[in-house]
DNA sequence: TAATTATGACGAC
DNA sequence: TCGTCCTAATTAC
């Protein structure tokens, strides 16, 4: 259930723990022998994410595609090496997670998990085996008793090296593709700022907008004119430029296009390091301590329709578009 | 035990 | 606009 924060982060796992490392892949859920069969026993050679969607390189030339959809995961287990930014933000240290402190300050070194689920920037004692699951956001699951473990559930595929898994269940993509492949997919997709936040990727999302007399809150959604906003994202970010949902493409100025593609570039970054999606970052201390903890406190109007506005007091309003759920104040968006 | 739900996207009309 | 695909956790009964 990820938008595009939680496929770069994931991306991130795979740099640390799988990048130049031999990798046996399996289908112990069968649907998927043949592709893995194809990359089985090669070195994994990039990890890339672009948008929601993750490319995974290997020796011989070939890639792996995933998307994760509505409801795919990935399971890491064992001596997972934790990026540092993501094993601030998982478990108990969410605690330390303060405004400001770890905002856009990526990589400062490698964390391994502990027994307890607890990490330290430097690990402390000899790494446990422990299991994460990293969807929309990541959490322990347990503690493991054997390596490799047992797959649970419909395992689509499995990358295995001597001392780390990962298991792919539910996705709603994952293939073997050639270069020529992997570059028509990537000519479909709107631009990332996570991959390119120069003044031409913002150009090119402010022109594609303007171009259409499609509403705003479908164009948000559309993978080719921006990527990596789902429903969440779209929802929040209007909101927070007050923006109407129904308002067309066409009709919005360039100027709010920018301080919009600007605020989808500054939420992503919030996102990839903390692992939330915390669109109410402009919150005290407290506050914020609070919205990272209970989900509920996290949003402006996401699942909260029939509540007040926190703004206005207006009742949120809910309707569907694009088959999806949205969620807007008919007062503050008016 | 069954129904419901989900942070996606595609193809057929 | 609708149906379809992918899976598991949560909620209702």
């Amino acid at each position: 259930m990820p938008e595009g924060h939680s496929v770069h982060r994931i991306t991130r796992q795979f740099t640390r723990n799988f990048l130049g490392r031999t990798v046996a892949l399996s289908s112990p859920q069968g649907r998927f022998a043949a592709g893995a069969a194809q990359l089985d026993g090669h070195v994994m050679t990039a990890a890339r994410a672009v948008g929601k969607q993750m490319f995974l390189e290997f020796d011989n030339g070939l890639w792996l595609r995933v998307h994760l959809g509505m409801y795919g995961a990935w399971d890491f287990a064992g001596e997972i090496i934790m990026d540092a930014t993501i094993a601030a933000s998982n478990g108990r240290m969410g605690q330390t997670n303060q405004r400001g402190t770890d905002l856009g300050s990526p990589g400062e070194g490698d964390a391994v998990l502990d027994s307890a689920g607890e990490n330290s920037m430097h690990s402390i004692g000899a790494p446990r085996r422990t299991r994460v699951r990293m969807a929309e956001q990541e959490k322990e699951i347990d503690q493991l008793e054997t390596f490799p473990p047992e797959p649970v559930g419909q395992v689509r595929v499995r990358l295995l090296t001597d001392t780390v898994s990962a298991d792919l269940r539910g996705p709603t993509a994952c293939e073997v593709l050639d270069p020529a492949q992997v570059d028509a997919v990537l000519a479909r997709l709107g631009p990332d700022p996570q991959l390119d936040d120069s003044p031409e990727a913002e150009a090119r999302f402010v022109d594609a907008v303007r171009k259409k007399p499609t509403r705003i809150g479908l164009l948000l959604m559309d993978q080719s004119v921006v990527s990596g906003i789902g429903n969440v994202y779209r929802a929040e970010l209007l909101f927070r430029a007050k923006i109407n949902p129904h308002a067309p493409g066409k009709s919005l100025s360039a100027e709010a296009l920018r301080a919009l593609w600007r605020d989808w570039a500054h939420l992503l970054a919030v996102g990839v390091n903390t692992g939330q999606m915390m669109t109410m970052d402009d919150l005290g201390a407290d506050d914020y301590r609070l919205a990272m903890k209970n989900r509920a406190d996290r949003h402006w109007v996401y699942k909260r329709e029939g509540l007040p506005c926190r703004v206005c007091g207006t009742h949120i309003t809910l309707e569907d578009m694009g088959a999806r759920k949205l969620y807007w104040c008919p007062r503050c968006q008016a």
